[in-house]
DNA sequence: CGACGTGTAAC
DNA sequence: CCTTTTACACGTCG
């Protein structure tokens, strides 16, 4: 069965929400930012809009650093408001999945969605499809997007960044090949910099090459299934179906005011940011049977530590779990200052958690 | 095989 | 100067 499929993504979304509900800064340098509370400028860029970054302001910088770069712009700083983007971006997911087979959420800005059989197997339907889920999204949220269209998820993907924003992109199976060829491997959905860097090191800067590499030679770099991965991205063949995915984990993570190893101020922040998981557990009538604690040190490595406890939704005996893990972890560690920490829960089980017959 | 900790990646 | 959240693969251990 031959697929079309389209990845739809929200360009800059947090940026332009915010200009949506804002028409007074419209036009202006738009910066979303995540504040950490440490000092009034501390914390990182979470969405920049286009206008930023003209300006190198984009996601990642830190707020101190993007305030320079604007230094004389008529410059905007806000923080992010994540409820208010849900709820939009909620109402646009809704109108994707009306003019489509099946839906996938990637992440608050993007989906995949199957048209195979809305589209009737034909790419010039797919593509009026696209056009009238952009117009769509214009004019029920004054939102522009990016659509790819392609046979499968990595290709659609790949297409929806070639053009934005409010690009359009349509590739054909016929013309994968070519359209990836000259594409560095570094922009390849799932290539990251560790792997780029080790691309590169053997010569190979983009899928084209990638493609054409010996198989034995990846495979010595980086093993039979990873090598296999790689030829599959330079190819762009992807096989996974568009399907909705229930959440594996659920966790939230904050910076401590200052840099701390006291396992009781650790614990302090763990139980602030658990009032949060709390509500978020209960939303989505979800029980688990692991906790975890994740460190942030100062040098900006990431630890964890977690445990297996009864299966619960009931987050008291996760932290008495938690505290223990915190202070082991401190022991452990004697030279590590903590900046950051955070709780996780996993091992989730859906659905209320009634016993059913499986249990006996 | 399940549990655990880390690395990589994307957002 | 340095945010947040999630996924998944891999090695290791018992």
């Amino acid at each position: 069965m031959n697929r079309i499929i389209l990845h739809i993504d929200l360009d800059s979304f947090f940026a332009s929400a915010e200009e949506v509900r804002r028409p007074d800064i419209r036009g202006k340098v738009v910066v979303v930012c995540v504040y950490s509370g440490r000092t009034p400028d501390s914390g990182a860029v979470s969405t920049a809009n286009y206008k930023a970054r003209e300006y190198g302001i984009r996601a990642g910088v830190p707020i101190k650093i993007a305030k320079e770069k604007a230094r004389g712009l008529d410059a905007v700083f806000l923080p992010v408001d994540k409820q208010y983007y849900q709820e939009v971006s909620n109402r646009i997911m809704d109108l994707i999945e009306e003019q489509g087979d099946r839906i996938q959420q990637a992440s608050i800005d993007e989906a995949y969605l199957d048209v195979s059989t809305k589209a009737d197997e034909s790419w010039i339907t797919a593509k009026k499809l696209a056009e009238k889920i952009k117009k769509k999204i214009l004019d029920q949220e004054g939102l522009t997007c990016s659509i790819g269209i392609g046979p499968n998820k990595f290709v659609a993907k790949m297409a929806s960044d070639f053009r934005k924003p409010d690009g359009l992109t349509l590739v054909r199976p016929e013309y994968v090949k070519e359209f990836l060829k000259d594409i560095p491997v570094i922009k390849l959905h799932g290539i990251g910099p560790k792997t780029a860097s080790a691309l590169e090191e053997m010569g190979i800067e983009r899928a084209g090459q990638l493609a054409s590499v010996d198989q034995a030679v990846l495979e010595e770099k980086f093993g039979a299934n990873k090598a296999k991965l790689l030829f599959e991205k330079a190819l762009g063949v992807d096989d996974s179906p568009v399907e909705r995915q229930e959440k594996k984990q659920l966790g939230r993570m904050g910076t401590l005011q200052e840099d701390t190893r006291d396992p009781d101020r650790v614990m302090e922040k763990i139980k602030e940011l658990a009032l949060d998981l709390r509500e978020r557990i209960k939303e989505k009538k979800v029980r688990f049977r692991t906790v975890s604690v994740i460190f942030v040190s100062t040098r900006l490595e990431d630890h964890s530590r977690s445990a297996t406890i009864p299966e619960t939704d009931d987050l008291e005996p996760a932290l008495d779990a938690t505290r223990k893990l915190v202070e082991s972890f401190l022991s452990e560690n004697p030279d590590m200052v903590i900046r950051r920490c955070g709780i996780r829960v996993s091992n989730l089980e859906y659905g209320g958690g009634q016993m059913t017959l499986e249990d006996f």
